[in-house]
DNA sequence: ACCTGAACACCGTTCAAGT
DNA sequence: ACCTGAACACCGTTCAAGT
């Protein structure tokens, strides 16, 4: 209760937090540097004095997820690592699908953030007989797939909003031509079943193959 | 050059020409209401009788960069279909890379977008034998992966950033635990080479293989 | 019907001033 | 060293008024 004489006001770690939860509570967009002061009970301006800017804060929020991220197992063959990997990789979307966006759009977040968790997901793949270049290219797909996906789920809390949106553009189209769209739009909206482990074993089935005709291939990618 | 003399001064298609126009140039972030009035030598609020706010705007912005894709191509087998799609689909994030995460972000304008060209994704992927399910599952990390590879290709545009980021991380880490890292540092540094055709084979490969496993699967996602 | 300008409720950030 | 408040240069949008 008490506050330390000494210590300041403010420290930059409460202001990520404050900010973290103004983030998942409110939005990307409602972060903005007066409310978070507010919310703080502190000038705006005193933030600036233990963070640069906005955008170095927004750096910090990608960080300090990442940070919390759980290490993937490191047990099991290649395949069980990287769904490892890549589950735990989901679940920081999951807890924080506001922040998505600025995760998969700040490259140097992202770098500094991947950096930390990446090396297993490069053991893994190393652990396939895979040549160097191949891990790096693998790595590149599954990091898409993943970003992909995570998107498509942030999308998905607003799923009322594109289903609206999705029948209205059926309801242009040509009868003949959409089949598949309804087919789609209804599987999106009634299916529990999810797409992301699908869409991992789909590439790892791929990586299987590219090991087996093409054995320790060095620079053919 | 001699304006009509009962037409509007304004019209919605000028108003989302310049609008793109300024975004490919100046970036997302240069987008203004009033900035784009200004471009049009006109008042702020005469945008409002054409379009009724920014988010429209911007929803604008992805419809008309997706009417302009590329018709993919319908001949082939449906490897060559399926890449004949996502190539035209990347083109478009090739030519707009300040949209990208406009397009990528916002579920109506992609729905909307999508419902326009993905009927031949999914023709592509029927000709390949699969169930419904199959086919709708498929498109779905396709997508994915198109959309997580064309927002690296946005941050690539920054990667002078990123690789700065990236070598302040590594430098952090200790020796031992970051070969991979520093192999893929300088493969994205150096390397011209292209993760899109390669993550596209090996999607095309994991989807082959499970047709082969399970032909006419239709439930056993 | 279309365009305008003033006004409102916001932003991020600089700067000089306080303790 | 840390915090503050006024100020600057912006936003998107509402509203009443013009033609």
């Amino acid at each position: 209760m008490a506050r330390p004489r000494n210590g300041p006001l403010l420290t930059r770690d409460q202001i990520v937090v404050a900010a973290l939860d103004l983030v998942d509570h409110y939005g990307l967009d409602a972060l903005s540097m007066r409310k978070l002061a507010n919310r703080l009970g502190v000038d705006p301006m005193s933030i600036y004095h233990h963070v640069p800017g906005k955008d170095t804060l927004l750096r910090a929020l990608v960080e300090h997820v990442f940070d919390s991220m759980a290490q993937p197992a490191l047990d099991g063959d290649w395949h069980q690592r990287v769904r490892s990997w890549a589950t735990a990789y989901r679940a920081v979307a999951d807890e924080h699908p506001n922040l998505v966006l600025r995760i998969v759009s700040d490259p140097a977040a992202t770098a500094v953030a991947a950096a930390r968790i990446s090396d297993t997901l490069y053991a893994a793949l190393e652990a396939s007989g895979m040549s160097p270049n191949a891990v790096v290219a693998s790595a590149g797909v599954l990091v898409d797939f993943v970003h992909g996906y995570c998107l498509s789920l942030t999308s998905a809390a607003r799923q009322q909003e594109l289903r609206q949106a999705f029948q209205a553009e059926l309801d242009k189209q040509p009868p003949n031509k959409i089949k598949a769209l309804r087919c789609l739009h209804s599987q999106a909206a009634a299916s529990d079943y999810d797409g992301f482990h699908f869409g991992l074993d789909v590439i790892l089935d791929g990586l299987d193959k590219l090991n087996t005709k093409n054995p320790h291939h060095t620079k053919d990618l």
